[in-house]
DNA sequence: GTGAAAGCGCTAACAC
DNA sequence: GTGTTAGCGCTTTCAC
């Protein structure tokens, strides 16, 4: 069955009876093949367990793209997923992707030194995920490169690039009605790092369902985190020090979540009963840990798969045709799992 | 600097003023180049900002593979650690990955069912990930399809594949003697589950500690767990009401030694000062929980490294020259973090 | 609807 | 040491 030994187009032509080009046409099925023609060939694929090499295809059709996906210190479930989307897609699409871990790099590198970086691997396109996809500099950088880019989670502000943004105002929005309806009134938040765009708009979500429903927002329950399990237990004891403390926690990811179950714990505060505690992106995580997080769901790997298509799409196109698009993701997902009760 | 307008190595050649073959040969250092035609070379792909095409180079030479990497419900921190690793040496070898997720698989299918599947593709090499790769139906059926494979922290009983094995023995045993030099005398030990095949062996490293250090083993002071959080928290309920407690707690993987360190809170234990936790893997959870992990560390995306190029050397090779070999990594690194103190 | 010829960018094999 | 000739497996272009 190894590929080595397997057949070719050559080959399946030959049993069919048919030229090359008709077996290459039935498997992309563009122009019309008559039903016998394309029947003949399909059983032709069939005995000889045909598979086209993706390389030859990409060499021939010239649209296979390198693409770049650089990431910043990520947290593992983030990471996984967007790795799975984007490795899927880009093998259905016939490309190729290459990782630039940007974790390792020196506090304070110059933004130019990693642009001549990314520029120098010879990438057809490059995906930014967040925060990367906030640095004005390195969008510029890459812009005066003329690298084709996409931006995850975050519109680009210079109209260059297109991006995927999920709408995490409205994802943050219904979680908090989600907890207001549960009875709570008194809601502590914990936001992600201000270097992160989706961070702002979190918080926005949370603030304007908070208003709506006419409840008071004491800015000591507003509290900023920086995405990982320590910030989220921290600020936890913070929040449940206050001289009012909250009945309920929403954090703006799920390892800070699961950091806040963990605090609460500490405290010997029984979650869900003491404490409600809700989390965003429904990662990995949330299912592991006991009590199962309830969160809303951002579909990272449906991220990472529209990312790579909008490269895709816009692969053969010069310059000025590519057209800049963002596209948007707001279908808004509770996932409700044990985490959440009435207050006592 | 986008590929598709970007030089290919016959203007690299008429820049340099020599053939394509002496820029190959110098892009690939095999033969002999002379310093002169070298640097010219060499000047001419830096002017042009050349980039060789992966595609082509995989065509003409023939060796370029599509590799399965075959997994079923790993960590996140697990998989994402494997990915960079196999994606970053695909890279470097030419070859192309593919992921299979077995995870969502019906309970009960059968395995000639998951062969077929992954026979369909036409993979030229299969990567089998734990407890994929102790399965011994699935590895007879991919043996008969003649799917070159490696199987990943197990070898092969039938002695048919090669596999890259981390020494769980060893690693296990040198965690427990660290605990036992803190002073810890009474050591609770929660063991992965039975079908992957490392958690006999990391068992196995702890008991030969604990005896050959004099120290008793109290059977009901080892439990078996299943990798995840929840299974170290329970567990630890469970080692925490025995008659006579343990000072310290091993966990298998550092999934479960954050359950432990849970559960100790839950309990309103203080970690390390009233129970000391340690894990194994050293995955991402274990710098990003509180206290942090104090765990083993197990070198997964090395281990993908080398389940690739293991793939990769036999390649071109008859089945009969297949060399067979088991690639042990043994170098134990403790990774020191804030989990272990001396007992009270 | 279908086929023949050319060539994508590179390396293998052999010549010189 | 270096160049020449083929050809990897497919798609493109343009015939028919």
């Amino acid at each position: 069955m190894s590929r080595r030994q397997n057949a070719t187009i050559k080959e399946v032509a030959e049993q069919a009876g048919v030229s090359q080009m008709t077996v290459s046409r039935v498997l992309n099925q563009r122009s019309l093949v008559k039903e016998a023609t394309r029947l003949k060939v399909e059983a032709a694929i069939e005995a000889l367990n045909y598979r086209p090499n993706m390389l030859a295809r990409g060499l021939a059709g010239g649209k296979s793209m390198l693409i770049g996906l650089v990431y910043y210190n990520p947290s593992s479930g983030y990471l996984s997923e967007l790795l799975v989307g984007a490795l899927k897609t880009c093998r259905e699409l016939g490309h190729h992707l290459m990782l630039e871990d940007l974790s390792e790099i020196e506090e304070g590198t110059d933004t130019s030194e990693i642009a001549m970086r990314l520029r120098k691997i010879g990438l057809d396109g490059l995906i930014l995920t967040p925060p990367l996809s906030a640095n004005k500099a390195l969008i510029r950088l890459m812009s005066d490169a003329g690298v084709r880019t996409v931006l995850v989670s975050h519109e680009d502000p210079t109209g260059q690039f297109s991006s995927v943004v999920f709408d995490d105002t409205a994802a943050a929005h219904s979680m908090t009605e989600y907890l207001i309806e549960h009875g709570h009134k008194r809601i502590g938040f914990i936001t992600g790092p201000a270097e992160h765009p989706s961070s702002l708009s979190r918080k926005e979500g949370f603030e304007r369902a908070m208003a709506e429903h006419g409840l008071d927002l004491d800015p000591g329950m507003v509290v900023e985190g920086d995405f990982t399990f320590r910030s989220g237990m921290e600020l936890t004891e913070k929040l449940l020090s206050a001289s009012q403390a909250p009945t309920a926690i929403f954090a703006s990811n799920d390892d800070m979540a699961a950091g806040v179950i963990a605090a609460a714990h500490r405290r010997s505060l029984k979650v869900p009963g003491d404490l409600s505690v809700v989390g965003f992106d429904d990662t990995a995580i949330s299912a592991a840990i006991w009590p199962q997080l309830t969160t809303v769901r951002q579909p990272i790997s449906e991220i990472a798969r529209r990312a790579v298509t909008l490269l895709s799409e816009n692969n053969l196109k010069k310059d000025a045709e590519v057209d800049v698009k963002a596209d948007y993701i707001d279908t808004v997902d509770i996932i409700e799992r044990e985490s959440v009760s009435d207050p006592r």
